[in-house]
DNA sequence: CTGAAAGCGCTTACAG
DNA sequence: CTGAAAGCGCTTACAG
């Protein structure tokens, strides 16, 4: 029923082999022959069968996009399909599929991957830091399996991986507030204990210092990011004898919460207080007003990380370790407009 | 290099055809052999080529899911991702695999389609609404290709869909609102051209007219959703002779306006004043206070979406045209809490 | 209950 | 520049 490689053959009165190469583009059919097989693809209508054309070729043409799936996904952690947009979008410049990997219900660390890697179904996989550990990590490196993590593994290991740097983030954000004017800022954040925060707010007081700002070290909060919380921080921020002309927020959640603790305040930002927050989220645009971001374009992180694999795919003598991708400062109200 | 069916087979003292068998779990196999087969494969940690499986079953145990993917995608469609987790962790339940093919660069309308059903890369085939045109569906007709469509086509075909009952969602808003003994209803919603819109409206005025409760028509707003316009949409309502008691917002966007028009005008919600509103999104959590919300739960149309599929795949005669969910209600904090 | 053999639709050395 | 033939690793009638 379905055409295949030896009707176009007939048609063109040559052999399969001939239109075989005029199909994966060889140089050594001749321009005439190139020219009617062409022909006849185009009225046959012919597009080669995937399932033949993989197993032949001993390659799927595909890429696994392994990731942690639940229920609540979608709304824990909005980031992960902006990834995955940038991964496929690039990918598919190449003609690589890509296919969608839960590692949620495995029942060993690595199951996953190791049914990918020994049936053979993706030619490379992406791997989510959310389905990172060392299973995984394990599976990879000893099969030298094409991959590039994103997110910073976190252990030691020869993984090839994608991250922003979060400590230039906090140099950014400090950067827009002196240039903007402020000279003592704060800084609201996520637990102590977590990572990216406090390598944001370690890049920030840094900046800060070195540009003759020492922070105040009482105007340093750590909170669990909910918002009654960071309003509290707000109010005892505002009200103190140190309080800032500008506050850093770890999150949109806290910046949320200074927003609205301003208007409670009373205070009109960005003329009495200014703030500024890291990331963008679907609802940033939600938050009024509309505040400055530190983001990382985790969109572009999913087009390095489908550049990267393919160009590993293409040439495996590739070494990349690791590609770190800048942070972007997306101007909105909420600090003073230097432009304007 | 990578082990094959048959060095099973040699291994276990017996065909291909056998191991082939018993990997497919045919009843004629002796348990002795097939249980010194599933040792053998145990032992050698075989897993069966996927791209040779495929090949020779003609099915690639592959479903697509296609949809119009851009750059901003993630922020402009949250709810897509949410059906994406839906489908694939159904699918992936019935060893499905499900790959992502974006139709925002196709030259035609159908091309994508008619790739993906010509090289038989999949063998069914998920629409998301927004991927949707007559060009695809006469493909997917003609062709009879096994498919889902979610969201309501919106043409005339004969296309099995998916999709939520909007005019339901309106009237669960009414019964709820009036559970709670409001009865001056107002309703903020998008263009009055919008299909959705106007269909939760509908059901909305529906419901409180047969409960005697008629709506007020100069409590009826047809806004673009945007914060100002609905700031200044809740303010005249509120300040008319006809003010309601509770406000039923077509959108998150509309809610966040109104939940701000609220506080700006000291009411108290939902003691002065209650309003709820469709859908659930990431930021929903964010309005302040969090709003009951008339949800269609889109990870479940795509739990449905990969469940009908696969049915149609196993069975190819079952027929269904359409399947529709129910909306759902979460009780928030601005709306009185019946159960408390 | 088991196995030999043909076949799935391409690709790719190899020969000419 | 072109083609015949082997082969990719399984599955599946068919015969026994």
């Amino acid at each position: 029923m379905a055409i295949t490689i030896s009707d176009v053959a007939k048609a063109a009165g040559v052999s399969k082999s001939t239109v075989s190469k005029v199909l994966n583009g060889w140089t050594t059919i001749s321009p005439e022959t190139t020219a009617r097989v062409n022909k006849v693809i185009q009225e046959l209508n012919f597009i080669p069968n995937a399932r033949a054309v993989s197993f032949a070729k001993r390659a799927s043409k595909n890429i696994v996009f392994l990731t942690s799936l639940g229920k609540e996904e979608a709304y824990k952690n909005p980031h992960m399909f902006d990834i995955m947009c940038g991964v496929h979008n690039e990918l598919s410049k190449y003609n690589y599929t890509v296919t969608l990997v839960d590692t949620s219900k495995d029942t060993h660390p690595g199951e996953s991957v190791e049914k990918i890697i020994s049936a053979g179904s993706a030619d490379g996989i992406i791997v989510h830091g959310s389905a990172l550990n060392e299973g995984v990590a394990q599976d990879i490196v000893t099969h030298s399996f094409p991959h590039v993590v994103i997110g910073n593994p976190g252990f030691e290991s020869q993984l090839c991986w994608i991250d922003t740097n979060n400590m230039l983030g906090g140099q950014f954000a400090a950067e827009h507030l002196i240039d903007c004017g402020y000279s003592n800022v704060a800084f609201i954040g996520g637990k102590k204990s977590d990572f990216i925060s406090s390598q944001r707010l370690k890049g920030l007081r840094q900046t800060m210092l070195r540009n003759g700002k020492k922070m105040n070290i009482d105007n340093i909060y750590y909170t669990d990011s909910t918002i009654p919380v960071v309003m509290k921080a707000t109010e005892e921020l505002m009200s103190s004898d140190h309080a800032p002309d500008a506050i850093v927020c770890e999150n949109n959640l806290i910046a949320v919460g200074v927003s609205k603790e301003m208007s409670r305040l009373s205070l009109v930002v960005p003329d009495d207080i200014a703030f500024l927050t890291f990331d963008r989220y679907p609802y940033t645009g939600v938050i009024d007003p509309v505040p400055t971001i530190v983001d990382i374009d985790v969109y572009d992180m999913g087009i390095q990380a489908g550049n990267t694999i393919q160009r590993k795919l293409e040439n495996p003598s590739l070494l990349v370790q690791s590609y770190t991708t800048l942070p972007i400062l997306i101007q909105g109200n909420t600090t003073r407009n230097m432009s304007s």
